[in-house]
DNA sequence: TTGAAAGCGCTAACAC
DNA sequence: GTGTTAGCGCTTTCAA
């Protein structure tokens, strides 16, 4: 604790005898005062422990807060564990460090819906990174009258958007593995809807999907595969709602136990699949050679463990989020931004060993 | 952008044909009026686009930001790579979010030594992350009737502060070498003052050190040293400003071709003892057959390379700031928290090799 | 160069 | 259960 707010702006004023004009001038327009007469208010300032200007009051008169706020639908300390995230949060950090504004993080417990921290918090505008489209926190954002950026997902009509093709990028990387000749493939996602559903994914509910981001790279991994005549409907797909390794572990053994002659994995996340190459190597499965492993986003982890993956450019993403929001005074800023995604080669895909070579060996 | 701010509380009020005091009520004490009033009130707010009371004034009128500012010297971005920071970091957040508070990140530029970034945020209190004792932003906070809680440094007279036993934990570690018989000890810090200084610091310059952690920690190698008749004068101490793997491998170069003869290098950051690990792999040095190295932190990394070093509770620091700050009313707290550290013997620390084994191999 | 007046939008006593 | 009255501390035309 410190002390007690002491001075206002008005005091100082009546201390000086001058009027609330100069003295705010002394702060704000140096300009439009004699030094001299500036250089008194400042000392009368200090003497009197007056720590200028209250930033509030500042705020609620300009109508200005000087700060981002972000929405993530996770809990805080969620966004400094994912690299994804991390490397968002970055970029949107570096934005705003540019502009000179602050970033609010918007404190969120995702079990007990508090809506009330998104109308609490005193921001310009709010960056909304990859939430469900039904999540309140999110509505209530949206009928804040500040202007709104929303990262990856979902999808809303009128407001900006960065983001990139995840449909096509993740159909690019499937393509790789049927050309490959891969035709049994599992597929294990990250959740789909805010309902705990830890195991297998029915088409119905990859549909109804209430994460954009998901529905579209499954539907992405079905176009490569129904290109090569896989039929979707037999594709067992896995939903994990905790997104970390153990997850991929676990999402992993549950299609090998299911499908033994799963050629290959693809997974919706690096970190899905790091985990599903754990559960690979404890079945004592090489991968690629037994098992063709895939995931999405290129973390650098995903990178030194060489895995076959598409890479986004995560810190741009919050970068360009950043600065759609800070240019949202201007009208002929883009309203959306997708950026490019690349391939990673990694050394996790192979083609798949024939039934043969499963039972006696290369 | 979305729409421009259409109704407030007393346009809602006066088409509603009720007072001021009413609608606030709706929103914040809906035990004050009737559940059919109270309808009426957001039924109305929702048709004029209402968006509830807005949060500047109502902070104003409060004196309640419901957040709490961070401070760091270096980029915003930087804290979001450094591994300890990053965990100061999930540990604060986690404490905002129990308590509802959000977190601002000050925008810092380090460079232009923007102040303003600080007065302008509306905050509750703040919390500082380990700056320089000359730090002008923290002098800033300082001068704000606000509570401030300053993790690792500086110390600052009537500020609380969380930390921990800098010097007691090195002079521990420093004593595992001098016990195993190592007693031409090299030395990397971190950056000691603002101003950068690649290269060696002289005891002068360690002396008048404005950041208080490597000071102790190096007085605390001193002390372990000086106990084992090793007149610390005489150790070789290499600085330097930023704080990577790269400047712990030029270091390490720096300090074991000045003196090859050195059988183990002290590194106030695992950051530092990685790259350190990085130059003598390098060198073709095995370790710790060849050279001992130490860090400080017990970060993932240094425990996946089974670094000896010194671990301390970064997330438990964040969460004590937070807590610290937000107790700040309650005259019975703790204005000072220290925390256990404890030490992680690793595999990089052994008895150093004889001059003759040095020659003709073990 | 300085000052007077008018709020920014809201909440909190306190009275009805 | 509802209204009246007073500001919270500041910036900003506009006039002097």
């Amino acid at each position: 604790m410190h002390v007690r707010r002491p001075a206002t702006l008005a005091s100082l004023a009546a201390e000086l005898g001058v009027s609330r004009t100069t003295v705010s001038n002394a702060y704000n327009r140096p300009d439009q005062l004699s030094p001299e007469l500036r250089r008194r208010v400042l000392e009368t300032a200090r003497r009197l422990g007056y720590p200028g200007p209250d930033p509030v009051a500042r705020s609620l008169r300009t109508r200005k807060a000087g700060a981002v706020g972000l929405l993530l639908t996770e809990n805080l300390s969620y966004a400094f564990r994912d690299p994804a995230a991390l490397g968002f949060l970055e970029g949107l950090a570096l934005a705003c460090e540019g502009a000179g504004q602050g970033l609010h993080l918007v404190p969120i417990n995702p079990e007990r819906e508090d809506v009330a921290a998104v109308h609490r918090a005193g921001v310009d505008g709010f960056v909304v990174y990859s939430v469900p489209d039904d999540d309140p926190h999110l509505a209530a954002v949206l009928s804040r009258p500040v202007p709104t950026v929303v990262a990856d997902q979902p999808i809303v009509e009128g407001v900006d958007r960065v983001g990139i093709d995840d449909r096509a990028a993740i159909t690019a990387l499937a393509q790789r593995l049927t050309t490959l000749g891969h035709r049994r493939v599992g597929v294990i996602c990250m959740r789909l809807a805010r309902d705990r559903n830890d195991g297998f994914a029915s088409v119905e509910r990859q549909q109804a999907a209430h994460f954009h981001v998901q529905r579209a790279r499954l539907s992405g991994v079905a176009d490569a595969l129904g290109a090569a005549g896989v039929e979707w409907a037999r594709v067992p797909v896995v939903e994990r709602f905790d997104h970390s390794t153990a997850s991929g572990e676990s999402a992993a053994a549950q299609l090998l136990d299911s499908d033994p002659q799963l050629t290959a994995l693809v997974c919706t996340s690096d970190i899905l699949a790091l985990g599903a190459m754990n559960e690979a190597r404890r079945r004592g499965l090489r991968v690629p050679q037994d098992l063709s492993i895939t995931g999405f986003d290129g973390i650098p982890e995903a990178e030194r463990h060489g895995l076959t993956t598409v890479r986004q450019p995560v810190l741009e993403k919050g970068r360009a989020a950043g600065k759609l929001l800070l240019a949202s005074v201007d009208p002929t800023r883009p309203r959306e931004v997708t950026l490019d995604t690349e391939i990673l080669s990694g050394a996790t895909a192979a083609p798949p060993r024939t039934a043969e070579e499963r039972w006696f060996g290369p």
